[in-house]
DNA sequence: TAATAGTACTTTGTGATACAAGGTACTAAA
DNA sequence: TTTAGTACCTTGTATCACAAAGTACTATTA
């Protein structure tokens, strides 16, 4: 059912700021969606692949160095059309279930 | 970002009433959502050998017989169950989008 | 300082879903 | 008798998400 939303999911949360991977499962589990990393990473790269989203290295001080993933304007037209197709397919569903 | 979700078009469909696949594909069409054949019938099949539908030949007047499927006992509980995973999937975007 | 635990990124293989395309079979109309 | 229409079905392919395993760096602890 959570099917294609994933990606909706991911350019939604690097819309209101940048993150990295581990941040954006975290927040994906506070908003009750669980996701794993073997999901996640290659869905970040075919992101960045098709130049929605651009991403830079950041030091940590606890642990490896950090991918820093945030949204490209591309990204964000890509979003706003996610948005009305979700949109869409919630008033699509309201719809049947009359 | 419609995938898994068709299933639960269909079931919520033939929860209504009755029906056979074209009439299933005309129903979401109105809806707004488009859907192929090759789509439809492996899943009403499917849904059928999992015991979710039953179906009964009915002959039409205007060509060859008609397969109505016809959501089972089974098939309601399924359906519960994808009303509450629908409308906890559209909280968690509303949460995200916050 | 060597071993262990923790954090973060990545890859490979698998199953499920939906689509495109093509096929079968029956009926009605030209 | 040929063509158009309706209805059902199958096969091959692409995509998505997950499970599982792997690499690499850092911090802690013995």
């Amino acid at each position: 059912m959570r099917k294609g939303v994933l990606e909706y999911c991911i350019l939604s949360i690097l819309d209101k700021k940048e993150a990295y991977a581990s941040a954006i499962i975290d927040e994906l589990k506070n908003a009750n969606m669980i996701v794993v990393e073997g999901t996640l990473y290659p869905l970040l790269i075919r992101l960045k692949n098709q130049g929605s989203l651009t991403y830079r290295w950041e030091e940590s001080t606890q642990g490896p160095p950090r991918k820093y993933y945030c949204i490209s304007e591309q990204g964000r037209e890509l979003l706003h059309e996610m948005d009305a197709s979700w949109n869409e397919l919630v008033e699509t569903i309201k719809t049947l279930k009359q």
